[in-house]
DNA sequence: TTGACGCCCATACAGTCCCATGGTAGACCA
DNA sequence: TGGTCTACCATGGGACTGTATGGGCGTCAA
């Protein structure tokens, strides 16, 4: 499974079309889809694009399956998640068209940055971004004790 | 799994790059990614880079996968852990290059410190850890009972 | 026709590769 | 035991390549 990490920020151009990261690239590389998948976030907190390989749409589809095929949860869930992504196609670059939905949604401009998400990632408008990163640094500190993370416990306090 | 111990000091050259230490090196030997992940480390108490292989990144990302995929918690760690990471390839000597970013937060110049954290590690500026070094000491006394040490030091500079 | 989109080529620069050097510690030999 | 040799490692620097970015052209569809 795909892992991406870091931030990367790239520059949309006048056509609408913006790199994406090479790295990433690298780790999309071999799924069926030669591109990416991008929907508005769900999060009421901030407004981003989530965005992943056409791999994990499959794993999601296999998961919302699990509820009853009728039932409103599935319904949800494959209108926020299927009906509302866009594939978007590498170009011969690696780069991608953001679609005008999307941009606006998440209030991008000139620049966008990638978040890597672990097995997802996201685009953002930089500064919307640097404001997010605050909160979710003091979330993270805040709540470090409940990491599972074998290697953060250092002090014994 | 990879088991990271003692403390290296290695210069950094004007080109940004740095040797990671040879024994770490072959600690990380095998990995699907030829290279370190970096993020400025959570504590408050210190600022320091925490390191390490993708294989623990991988394992991370399994974990918070776990976790409810829409929850706060899991968005900030996501944040704080992928996105603040950074993927730093070794070069066909065994030097990365330190992102301006990290460098800043942990304070390094000339020198930098890699100092052994079992399953981790971390890199200091020299100096810095020196400093943190004795208040872990005198901590240590304190609490020898409990208290787990900070890995041999082999350079106290 | 016009506009949107995909494909191709050009360019600058950062990052990577490659080779050279000096130091050091351990191996080897007498 | 003392001395030498050698292999490994950190470090430096020049050359080159990949990546991000920009723009032109053709194609397809409304």
């Amino acid at each position: 499974m795909a892992l991406f990490l870091s931030t990367y920020v790239n520059k949309v151009d006048r056509k609408g079309r913006i790199s994406v990261p090479a790295p990433y690239r690298l780790e999309l590389a071999g799924q069926r889809y030669n591109g990416i998948i991008a929907f508005a976030s769900f999060d009421e907190d901030y407004d981003a694009i989530e965005a992943c390989g056409i791999d994990r749409m499959d794993a999601l589809s296999a998961g919302v399956d699990e509820f009853n095929p009728f039932s409103d949860k599935n319904r949800a869930f494959s209108h926020a998640l299927f009906g509302a992504s866009s594939q978007l196609g590498f170009d011969s670059e690696g780069r991608v068209m953001l679609p005008d939905r999307l941009r606006n949604h998440a209030g991008i401009g000139e620049h966008a940055a990638f978040v890597g998400q672990g097995a997802t990632f996201q685009i953002w408008d930089p500064d919307a971004l640097a404001k997010y990163q605050e909160t979710a640094l003091r979330h993270a500190r805040e709540n470090s004790a409940d990491l599972r993370l074998p290697q953060t416990q250092r002090k014994p306090e």
